[in-house]
DNA sequence: TATACCGCTTTGGTATACCACTAGAGTGGC
DNA sequence: GCCACTCTAGTGGTATACCAAAGCGGTATA
């Protein structure tokens, strides 16, 4: 007789539904950046009780995807001033795991995250693109063996979520991305501490170059209207 | 007529009072860690309702400081595992940070920090030298004018509070730290980026060595007297 | 017509009752 | 005496009622 061995998965509690639901509709960009959030509202709207709502709305509070605002709840803005920090503290997280993963992962390890990469077509779609973009740097960095570099990673990687959808715009950018990881994972793979480092730093500073020419392309009214809310960070931008 | 511009505060609401509470118990180790919590005990012991106080213990959930247990919640246990890998972040961040200070912190915020290291001697007492240890890196990291790395260093530095009473023991132990503040200060005002990022990852190293000598020191059994209960990351350290 | 004021609606914050579930004590049978 | 089962007390999770306060409209008055 087959037996299921603690194969339920015992269902989700209402508040972890709930912060799941509200994630994903924040980073796919199905609510507007900046819309204003009641927890009635979405009491109403996800069929639940207040509780659970609270909780997740204050679980998002700390991941910076929800704000409060005056006496209530908004969606948190995109700030292009926050890219710019965000992407300083990567390099400094990143170029360090890189060093550490060189001292930890083993040559399967490496081949792995290689695989990752060849695994990943350009012409593939922006959506994945960016899932790739996001694995890819979170498993570089596991390899530091270090779990609070990998939370540091995870952490500014959802802040930039909705950013990097503008990175990964074009095929040409995806495909500039994957020759970059490609270059990173050889230096790994050689055992060269200072180069990988150095690659991973060029590769975010080029991550943010291409955010800046995809941000030029689209005019900042079209931005404004698919909800990003420039307040700072760059020169001429409305606040 | 004198009219009150805004001064008053408003009165903080029940769930950041015993959030406050709740943390300072932690941290200055009055409750053990590893100790169970029940909502409803604390729920009496603060005589407030479980509603703030569920959200008090959430949010300090997700600075580490309370784990769930089960059904349950318990006082984080001091892990010597993550000691280490939290230093490791932090000289990541740190160096990275002291660059960024070379360059956007004027000779008066330099000045200011040095002040704050002049304000403590190391016979002060063991309270003052935990304090001063982490205002110092905090102050320093601030003036990256990067809040993304200040918000890392502050997590880092409230997860390493508990085992930051052990750098601080002796006097000695504070002079040494005090002086490697200091010659990291003078680097900065020399403007020497690789030599400050040098003397950062330095002292975060000596700092655990000094930590590592304290334990030494103090018997293990000890240790788990005072509520240290050493999981992993010290050879022959008992899980 | 403009403005000031009053009251109602709606907000988040809090208290509390109820639920399903589980660990563990206690008891019964072997 | 030992083991297994049952029942209970206590857990976190959830729903909901109530509260003070803030914001908004409408109205009345200058």
């Amino acid at each position: 007789m087959l037996i299921f061995v603690n194969e339920t998965v015992q269902a989700p509690s209402q508040t972890e539904q709930i912060y799941n639901r509200l994630r994903e509709n924040i980073l796919a960009l199905e609510v507007t950046p900046g819309a204003r959030l009641t927890e009635r509202g979405l009491e109403a709207e996800l069929s639940a009780s207040r509780t659970p709502v609270r909780a997740a709305l204050m679980r998002l509070e700390s991941e910076g995807l929800v704000q409060r605002d005056g006496r209530g709840w908004m969606v948190a803005p995109i700030d292009l001033g926050e890219v710019g920090s965000l992407l300083e503290l990567r390099v400094a997280v990143e170029s360090a795991a890189a060093g550490l993963a060189i001292e930890h992962a083993s040559d399967e390890d490496l081949e792995a995250l290689d695989e990752l990469l060849r695994s990943f077509d350009p012409r593939d779609s922006q959506a994945a693109g960016h899932r790739m973009g996001t694995d890819f740097h979170v498993e570089l960095v596991r390899l530091s063996e270090n779990p609070f570099m990998v939370a540091s990673t995870v952490d500014s990687m959802t802040r930039l979520s909705r950013t990097r959808w503008l990175e990964v715009r074009t095929e040409q950018s995806r495909a500039l991305a994957v020759a970059e990881h490609r270059a990173i994972v050889e230096a790994l793979k050689a055992r060269d501490a200072p180069e990988a480092a150095r690659l991973v730093a060029l590769h975010i500073t080029n991550t943010q170059e291409r955010l800046g020419a995809s941000l030029d392309e689209e005019r900042s009214k079209s931005l404004r209207a698919r909800g990003f809310v420039v307040l700072r960070g760059l020169p001429g931008a409305a606040r």
